[in-house]
DNA sequence: CGCCGTTCAGGAAACGGTTCCATAATCGCC
DNA sequence: GGCGATTATGGAACCGTTTCCTGAACGGCG
């Protein structure tokens, strides 16, 4: 293989030299710069990476914990990291996280990412427990927390208490009392949780109309459409009064309801109105009402803390309104409408 | 930072044995083992894979290129492509490619996977160019393609032609006549493409049983519900005679085509059958008749392929049944019924 | 003119592993 | 008992960079 010796002696300087001239760092005069750039052209030399964050102590490449690559909102974030690094000449090593306590999840934190292969781990949609979040401490990797819980760190998040409000606020003053909620599994247990903070807020928007939801009314389920189809036959698929609005934690449960409803004979809005999270491409062509996030856009944020995390003079100094919340939009469609009277 | 030689120091042996001890290369006595792997444990030593990767040329890492991550397949693939990677102790390096000639992608193939930093790259679905492959070749790096074209090197591949023939057969089984196709974009044009061969299959088997689809017949749609909806909109969305029935070339394809239909008050399968082509997760919800593959499956096939060709010995001999085609299956649902008489 | 600061370049020492080579002990076997 | 094969270990070289240190040339300035 090519190596920046051979660049060096077909350049006629130093190895040092060559360095610095395909480095851009110290001094290099501008006539030598150009010497051994096109030297290192002609013989197609590529630097190795290996070699160099031997020496430097940077890898320029960042972990990726997500636990899922199929779902909308963590693809569209993927994507967006994916992007963002790649412009920042960084790469992206992706580990697909499974539950907490499984052996491969343990593995990946305490060998995976605790080698000196990664600069930095950004952690989407992940509740990392003490340990995993001291494994990486130990190696001094910056971590990002992208949503989810746990970790002290950097965390980027949209407000996802203010999001359940604010969608069951949007039912309520279409005149609905009798809201139900397919709320994220394990929701009801822990409150630090994405889904948690979600039922949060659709409580407390229903407390403050003084309403209390009947527990019937608040159903489990997998992030999926087949769960939101289950779920919502569940809920409604039964003789007797029935909720006359529904409040899905996100889009894609939304949408296993509305064909739930379709298939029990229930008209949405007419008899339905229902209301998702996410801002997912599908929504449009449903017509449903949504809380829009914004997940790709989430994606380079991360990237762009990571960068600064790591001293990375690409990147803008100031931290745009470090700490407030990612930006959320109810996006209102004909999935919501008055409560029949 | 923790390196070997505290391990050797604190074992009371030289580098060399312990490397040895630790990566299990060379003669190393049971209990001189023993010391050097407690005393690694102690100080918590984990090989720098830099180091190693510098020494030994191979970096125990692979670069995946992959055009999309959300759609259904691809995330599979992706999937599947990760957990086989990392049990075999491998990382995975995400490339999310544009389409070509684009700088971005150039970028891809000319830096990032021709640096020392990937073993090989396997592509997923992506349509190859010459230049492409020659910047791989050139640096050494195993290629396996799983779908997509270009690149003689090692491919895997589902029969496309044979799904778009098993597809449309089973439609004309059923007494079907006027068939339409809603086809990948770009499937007209180069036949060497998966949605070309899918398109050419369903002209086959047309062919066999006398018939020939009016271009009309055959709507181009990039392969997206929405992309579906619009495509069948297209297809059905005007007075006078329509077709029975409608092979479309994915799943998510066909619920954008249920969706058009039942806004157009089409109701299926009655007025027309509908088949699909992936397995996607959502397609037993729909109720809908396609030709399963098994991403997943694919993915982790790839890299067997891939450990075979970097001489990896923790994967099997004997590749199973080489160079066939992967496994596709028709799955009926109720999508597609006898035609109307 | 002398001196200091800046610019330029090269030699050599890292970085943290693996592996080649040499040496030595042990063992089985004739 | 000698010999070759096998097992065990250490020293040193090496992988391909970056960077530290040193020295030289040059220019400006007091």
């Amino acid at each position: 293989m090519v190596a920046i010796g051979d660049v060096a002696r077909l350049a006629g300087v130093s190895k040092a030299t060559a360095s610095r001239a395909l480095s851009g760092n110290g001094y290099v005069a501008d006539e030598t710069r150009r010497r051994v750039e096109s030297a290192a052209a002609d013989i197609g030399y590529i630097a190795s990476p290996d070699a160099a964050s031997l020496v430097t102590g940077r890898t320029k490449n960042v972990g990726v914990v997500i636990p899922f690559v199929n779902r909308w909102f963590f693809g569209e974030v993927l994507e967006g990291i994916e992007r963002a690094l790649l412009a920042a000449g960084y790469d992206l090593t992706l580990y697909n996280l499974s539950e907490r306590g499984r052996p491969e999840r343990t593995r990946v934190f305490e060998f995976f990412l605790a080698r000196k292969r990664v600069d930095a781990v950004i952690a989407v949609g992940v509740d990392l427990d003490e340990s995993e979040v001291a494994a990486l401490e130990r190696r001094e990797k910056a971590l990002v927390c992208l949503g989810g819980s746990g970790g002290a760190a950097a965390r980027l998040s949209i407000d996802d208490r203010a999001v359940g409000q604010l969608a069951t606020e949007h039912l309520l003053h279409l005149g609905h009392s009798r809201i139900a909620h397919l709320a994220g599994i394990g929701a009801g247990g822990q409150l630090d949780t994405v889904h948690g903070r979600r039922r949060h807020g659709y409580l407390d928007a229903m407390a403050a109309a003084g309403h209390s939801p009947s527990p019937a009314d608040i159903v489990e389920t997998d992030m999926t459409m087949p769960g939101g189809y289950r779920a919502a036959l569940q809920l409604l698929g039964h003789p007797g009064p029935r909720p006359t609005a529904l409040f899905a934690a996100s889009d894609e449960v939304a949408f296993g309801a509305m064909r739930a409803a379709e298939r029990l004979g229930i008209t949405v809005p007419r008899d339905l109105s229902i209301v998702g999270v996410d801002g997912h491409e599908y929504a449009e062509m449903f017509d449903l009402t949504t809380v829009e996030q914004y997940p790709g856009e989430q994606g380079r944020s991360a990237v762009d803390v990571v960068l600064r995390l790591l001293g990375d003079e690409s990147v803008a100094d100031p931290l745009p309104d470090s700490g407030a919340p990612m930006p959320t939009r109810l996006v209102v469609r004909s999935s919501s409408t008055a409560a029949p009277r």
